[in-house]
Formats: structure tokens, sequence, C-alpha cells
DNA sequence: CTGAAAGCGCTTACAG
DNA sequence: CTGAAAGCGCTTACAG
């Protein structure tokens, strides 16, 4: 690896003119600034990060702490930020966490390594909040900017929310007045998520009774969940409709009815949440409700880039509203048609 | 952030012995050691890494560059891959590119940030050789170890290959003796590629024509690929079956298929490629061929972590192959009975 | 327009 | 057992 120090040898200059020649800084000349280039450039010269980071304080990477990368509404985020964060000339260390993981270790390495900021991920609400909040904390103290989307656990950060249980409440009540439906269970690990929470309202302002959490529960992969759903039908009668708990959830489902000779709408209903490009493409193609993930990741992006580059020190924290889109297809019982298309910016 | 000078005024010794004793070298007396560590915890002291790295010439962190991140079969292995690095105290810097992304800048900068090793994804051949060959080389030759996954161009390279051929080859077979199907297609944009080889070979040796890309590409949705599917049959007629370049690509075409009216697999059997979950839960079961990602994973951390921890000099390349399984669903035409699972180390 | 010096936060010989 | 010095590769005032 060459570095400064071989090309001023080289070239007969001292190394600080040929980092400011390189970097084309106004006070060096042009005929030594050509002649440090084409030096640099035959040794094929790359500026070492690790050094320039630690005197500019600055890295230009961004970490990034996210749940279930191998969910598809996870990836396709992940996939638009390091698009969008790409463009300005950062780079995405990526932290996956599953439950069980130790977030604060994740967490520490990550500001170790001196990111320029920090995209914190809740969406499933896996993060318990005791489990993070003391290294969230000093992570704030630290002056690091940090955009956490969804179940922000205080008001000092800047955060993005979804109203998850609008779009539960929202499905079920579709499920209630437009197909009649009154024998809705809810499927998830967790009572007390909004999804549930949003479920529960809906049917209780009808008058029936929520069902939270029927099957006997986690499980994380669909093939899971589909045997769960076999296992459950094999001394339980089937339910009229779920709300499952997301589209991959639904999915397992929809398999796991299948298996044992059940239809989906005609004998018993299905509706997801994140609306995955699956969604669409299966068959019978899923009713569900989600936020446009390339909007999402703009706003989180625009989120971080504005407090790292002009507000770092205001600590007023901004918080953003995502809307969300229902898109009614077969596995409710409404047609096939095309659905609309997610909003754009 | 406190430092180690924080540290050291704080508790009256050098920076040097503050140092030594965090890392619990065995020449720092214990008292002193004692007095030291409970200071830095009190600071909530965490090294800096970036300082570190410029010292150490070792930073833990490792640079993947892949393909399609919203693939399923991609982001399985990414996952896994980064729990075993993150067990082994490294982290995982991700540049994810798509086709016409410019490779070059992206192995640079992520070279430039010390990455103590390199991973490379080319698993659809969309890194062209010219493209990406005079930085690797370059990158070979400042000594970072690197693992390419598939396609290597070189023997100077760690790499794992896979036989996509043969798993063209015997899905195309499977299709025609098992099934007595001869009017099969393959599509994918890439002619070239060893699939759409694979499966010309079985065709030929069936004495069959081969036909390859026969819907307008390329389509990286599986939405742009059901609507191409359905604009191609509007005006011609549907072959018996299609050997598709993925799963995903397979799940495109089974959704336009539906669209029109035909059914799968008794109107036109369909097989894709590497058997991602979700192949064993769509309606119907999708035929597959595909090998384990986490065994995947395993190879590739393996060869890495040697070459980073013992052989970094000696640069005889090794070469691992990867097994692959077939699996039959109902897609082809057969039972939709539970698929073995994929071989475990 | 160019150079010498100091420093970012750490580690590693080398003295004592 | 502990400290002073040098250095990793860069950038940033400060002189000249």
């Amino acid at each position: 690896m060459t570095t400064l120090k071989d090309i001023a040898r080289l070239t007969g200059v001292s190394v600080n003119t040929v980092s400011r020649a390189l970097r084309d800084m106004p006070d060096i000349g042009d005929a030594t600034k050509e002649r440090i280039r084409r030096v640099a450039d035959t040794l094929d010269y790359t500026p070492n990060a690790i050094a320039r980071g630690l005197v500019l304080k600055r890295t230009f990477v961004i970490g990034a702490l996210v749940t279930e990368l191998g969910n598809p509404s996870r990836s396709m985020l992940i996939r638009e930020l390091r698009r969008l964060l790409g463009k300005q000339g950062y780079q995405l260390l990526i932290e996956s966490y599953d439950t069980g993981d130790e977030v604060s270790e994740r967490l520490r390495t990550m500001t170790s390594r001196g990111v320029d900021g920090l995209l914190i991920g809740n969406i499933d609400g896996i993060l318990a909040e005791q489990e993070y909040w003391p290294d969230l904390q000093s992570i704030l103290q630290s002056g690091i900017p940090v955009v956490v989307f969804f179940h922000a656990i205080t008001t000092k950060v800047d955060n993005i929310v979804c109203d998850y249980a609008d779009i539960a409440a929202q499905l079920t009540r579709h499920l209630i007045e437009t197909h009649g439906l009154r024998g809705i269970v809810y499927t998830g690990e967790n009572a007390t998520c909004s999804r549930a929470m949003g479920y529960r309202r809906a049917m209780e302002g009808a008058g029936l009774e929520a069902q939270i959490g029927f099957i006997p529960l986690p499980y994380w992969s669909m093939r899971e969940t589909r045997d769960a759903m076999v296992a459950y039908l094999h001394d339980h009668p089937a339910p009229e409709a779920i709300v499952c708990h997301n589209d991959l959830t639904a999915m397992g489902i929809m398999a796991g009815l299948r298996k044992v000779g059940l239809k989906v709408p005609d004998d018993i209903a299905i509706v997801g949440t994140d609306n995955i490009e699956m969604a669409e493409i299966v068959n019978p193609t899923l009713t569900t409700a989600g936020f446009d993930p390339n909007l999402m990741a703009h706003k989180i992006f625009t989120l971080l880039t504005d407090r790292i580059e002009h507000e770092k020190s205001s600590r007023t924290a901004q918080q953003v509203n995502l809307d969300f889109n229902i898109f009614l297809r077969e596995s409710c019982g409404c047609s096939g048609d095309y659905s609309p298309k997610p909003p754009r910016t």
C-alpha cells in the first residue's frame, strides 16, 4: 500500500504538499499538483481511510442495527438505504440481530468504530426497551446522530413511526365489515405488540371477542409456521379468518392450510402485513398493508444526513410519520385485480 | 468519548500502562490493573477502534460485495455469514451492487478502509470479468485475503464453486425423462451463463432443440417477470415446460401463468434454482435445486479465516466444491410431499 | 506557493 | 513493574 510519504519521497516535496495537492486545495501550484497526481496514479494510491478517519473524526461509515435480515421487507429497505447512502459517499456497516443476541455489545463495537451515524431498526419491537435503553442513552450523549425506526423509547432521538395498530385495525375491520366474518383470530408471539392491540380494538369495537396468539409460538421460519398450523388444525377447528403478524407468517399459514385441504379465501380468510413483493405473487394473492420501503429508506436517509450535516448539536428530536396503504387481494375474498402501486415521493 | 489519556491522567500513570493494563498484559501489577479498570469502567471507556486499527493494521472488519441483496438466497447467506464472523469478533461491511453500478470504486473504498478480508459474490455472474479483474489483481497484490464465491476468474484466489450447469442439466433431464416433456424452454438474460449451458447440454443430449431466453429480458423483479410472461403469452403459444433462471424468476413466471389461466403443472411444468424457503411454501410448491446456504456460509467463513489467520502469504488458492440437492415438488408434476432437508455439516 | 511541527488515539519496542 | 519515545498515515494550523 503506497502512502503519502512514498509519493512525497518520489516527487521531492513534503507530505503536507502531497496531501493538499491530492485534495486539490487552491494553495498548491498547478504544476506541482499535476506532477504529484501523476506519481500518485502510477503508484495506484488510495488514501488510507483509517488514518483519515482518526484525524477527521469522520469515517463516512453508517452503522445499522436491524432485525431479521432474512425478511424481504428488511432486505429491500437495507438495499435502498445502501443505495442512497452510497450516493453520498457513505458505506453501511450492518449488524443484524435475532432474538437472544446481545444488542449492547453490537452497539458498542459500532460506535467504537467511529461511525458517523447509527440506524436502529426495531420494527417488530424485538428490542426490549430495557435492553438497549442505557446503550442508546450513552450513544446520544456522545453526540453520534441516531435514527430509530419505530418504537422509539425516548423523545431525544429522531425516529420514524408507522401506525401498525391502525394497520391491523383497518384490516380486521375490513374482514368484519366487507366480508361479514366474525371468528377472526390473530397470530403473533407478542400479545402486547401494536398490531395485536389494533386487532383487539377492531374486534371489541364490533362487539366480537379477540383471540390473540392462537398458535404456539415463536416460529421464525415459514416452514415452522406451516407445520405449527398443520399441528394446530389436527385437534382444533379452523377459525374463519386469521390476521397474521406479517406477510411471511401469512404465507406459512396459507401453506399449512393448503396441506390440510382448506381453501383460502373460501374456507378461511387470511391477511398479512408488510406488502412484500411476494404478496402479489403467491397463490392466492395476499391481502396486506404496508408502507413503501423506498419512501421509508428515503425518510431515514434524510433524517440521518440532516442530523449529520447540520444540526448535530441541537437535540430536538424529529418524529416522522410514515403512511401506509391497504392492498386488498384474493386471500381475504376480494378480487385478485392488480393492486395500486405504493406511493412515491 | 474518553481516551487512554483521560484514564492515565485520573489514575496518575502513563498512557502506556493504561493500555497494557486494560489489555490485561502480564507485566502490570495487579493492584494497578484493578485501579485502572475501575476508572475505565466509571468513565465507560471503549477503545477507539480507528486508532487501534491504524497501528495494528487489523480492523476486524470484513468487506463483502454481493449482488441482489433483495434475493432471499443472498440475504440468508449474508445473515449466516454475519453470525459466524461475529462469533470471531469480525463485523461485516456490506456493499451490494446491481447491474450498472461501478464495482471498481466499491472495492477501492472497502480496501481503503483496511478490511481484514474481502468476500466477493458473483453468483449470477453479473460481474463481468473485465470489469473487476484489474481491481481484484491489485487487491491480491496488496495481500488482502479474498474469497470469491463462484465464477472465480483466476487461480490465484480462494473460491467456492457450485456446478450450476449440472443443476440445470439434471432438472432439464428430469422434465424430459420422468415427465416425458419435450417443448422445454429456458428463461434467463444471459445465454452464456452456466445454467443455460447445462440446460442446452441436456436438451441436445436428448435430441431436443434448446431455446434460451424466450422472454424479453432483463427483468429484476417478480412483478416484472410476471407481466413479461403475461405479455408474451398474449401472442405466443405456451411451452410445455420452463427451466427458470432462479426461484424468484420461477415464481414470477408462475404468477403470470396463473393470470392467463394456465395451470402448473398440468398445463405447463416449472422448475427453478436456489431452493429459497419460499419454494416449499408457494402454491404449487416449486421444484428446484440448490445448496444449503448455511453450509455455503460456513465454507466461505472457513476459507477466509484460515487465510487471515495462518497462510496469509502462501498464495496457493483453494477451490472448494459445494454440493447441491434436487428438490422435486409439485411444479414439475411430482408429488407435493415434504421434501428432504438440505444437508448439514 | 511550500515545509516543519503537532496531533488524532492507540501500540510496541526499549530503558530503567 | 512502569515510563518516555517513536510511529501507524493522515490533516491542520502556523511559518516563511
